[in-house]
DNA sequence: TGACAATATGTCGGATATGACATATATTAT
DNA sequence: ATAATATATGTCATATCCGACATATTGTCA
């Protein structure tokens, strides 16, 4: 790209990179994404186990049953420290959810 | 405790609950807590061992130096989202990651 | 089948985390 | 010692996430 034009679309508030970069943050984006459906699924799994209802588990961490829908859907609205508290809800030690991370 | 005083209490905004719940509370909290806190002085390190400045994770990150700060000093007001997404930018595979989580 | 419980989906006002900025303090190099 | 660089701390307007609610859809069991 030509330094003059680089230039203009910096001013107007575009951040230019390569390629590499781009595809570098979408991987990034794509690792943190992955990571939550992880979570996701891992706290349906968890929370079926327990025989908990939805709802019941909101009332655990005192949140609603249309949020923890969200969580188990993977909702790009949820964040990871919810699904992390969550399954911190259901007595999930260190080093389960550090093995939930990865499988 | 009486129930007509339970009433009055949670009338008043409170949630009434047993020691064993507030014990349990503290305990995902505190575990949650430690969580983040493990990660800031793993990100400090990671961060420090790549000679990055603050400032220039911050750009990686498209954040600012002060929340880097914040970051790795386990500042309340910073989401594990931002402490994961960090360490994703620093090219953290998932498994180190989650051996981060438990040391 | 129909009733009832569980889950999914959309929306919203309020709460919280955010990047940015200013500026103080600490660290490093000359 | 002092200039330059890095980090810490406080504040703010805005963006994002939140619980709550309404309601649709799905699952279950008599």
């Amino acid at each position: 790209m030509e330094k003059s034009k680089q230039k203009k679309l910096e001013a107007a508030g575009w951040k230019v990179g390569n390629a590499a970069e781009f595809l570098e943050l979408n991987e990034q984006e794509s690792a943190y994404i992955e990571l939550k459906l992880t979570l996701s699924r891992n706290l349906q799994k968890k929370r079926r186990s327990l025989k908990l209802t939805q709802h019941g588990l909101a009332r655990l961490i005192k949140s609603s049953q249309s949020r923890v829908a969200k969580m188990e859907a993977g909702d790009p609205t949820v964040s990871l420290d919810l699904l992390v508290k969550s399954l911190l809800a259901l007595k999930t030690p260190a080093h389960q959810l550090a093995r939930l991370l990865i499988r």
